[in-house]
DNA sequence: CTCTCATGTCATCATTCGAAGACATCATGT
DNA sequence: ACATGATGTCTTCGAATGATGACATGAGAG
């Protein structure tokens, strides 16, 4: 009961937001269109810079949109790794992790996914390596979130043959052999 | 002597090479346009055509262009990583690396880029680990490779700061630590 | 009922890009 | 010296893309 809406608008940016962040995972921000957006959205592209004023500000809204949880478990704990790969296999691995290695043009962008993939990744694992006492913890959470990304990454885009196969709880055994600190 | 060359056709298609994969390892096959790099080379960005045929197959060229080594040591031996990481960051990371994580969107482009990584990281892994008797030996070389991909990116992205500024050494023997079988 | 504005649709613009071709220029063979 | 083909320069094309604004439409206020 927010307020009933006449022809929707409030539906219209929800469909544009679900759309983007679906295209942005499967292709990334660049190999994405306003129009792919508007096509599978079933809404004008042109709403989109009425909503959302462009499509780098829709890119930054679908930054925050999944953002809900608060603390969220560090990559070392089994049932984040694997919910994280997971979805990255079934959606695509989002815009967040494509953001680890390729930056993006625009600046104010870039930032806000850097500050997405600090607090969504590195902090939890730099408080775990803090909390055990190991030295550089800042840069050992950041070394194995960017392994992690890239593992993820590598398994969504095909390019290894044996890692793409394989089954999640597999590739979560031998990622967590791999990364926890010894 | 092997021919003296009129207006030096030999030279320009070098000069084109040469800033082809410069600029493609520091911005990625797709944020580098052929305008850019005839201008990098000093030579008309329609020589391209010419000469190789088009900036898909001058990327193909690139690739097979750094292949002299023959079988090159594996990630886990330490100059290999240093030199692997030191030449991401001062070079850029170069195409193949890039390859990995973000797949062309032609399908011949992205084999040739598949081949050259299994062959440079993945195959000498994939020997170590079944010399040393590990289970799963290929897919063990793919993760740790694709982990590593993610390692060199981050870096030279700049996403992550402390890792961006980690000196080469450091980071080497952190990777070598995180990487290596246990 | 009618006015008004939020909402939606459509056409178009400016830019960028890879590609292709017309034309000019120079070197070499005869 | 001239002809021929290789080499280089320049313009232009067609497609894709993000953005913008004019116009249409429908719902709610008075």
């Amino acid at each position: 009961m927010t307020a009933p809406k006449r022809r929707d608008s409030a539906r219209s940016r929800e469909l544009l937001l679900t759309a983007a962040t679906e295209l942005f995972a499967e292709r990334g921000f660049d190999r994405s269109t306003i129009r792919e957006i508007g096509e599978r959205a079933g809404v004008d592209p042109a709403l989109i810079a009425r909503y959302f004023g462009g499509k780098a500000q829709l890119y930054l809204a679908t930054l925050q949109l999944d953002q809900s949880g608060a603390n969220p478990a560090d990559l070392l704990e089994p049932e984040r790794a694997r919910a994280l790969l997971d979805h990255a296999a079934r959606r695509g691995p989002g815009p967040i992790l494509r953001a680890a290695v390729a930056p993006h043009e625009d600046p104010e962008v870039q930032a806000a996914a850097a500050e997405q993939l600090r607090r969504r990744l590195v902090d939890p694992l730099c408080e775990r390596f803090t909390r055990e006492g190991l030295d550089r913890p800042q840069l050992r959470a950041e070394l194995t979130a960017a392994a992690f990304v890239g593992v993820s990454l590598s398994r969504s885009s095909g390019t290894f043959q044996a890692l793409a196969e394989a089954g999640t709880e597999e590739i979560v055994a031998l990622v967590l052999e791999l990364l926890a600190p010894r």
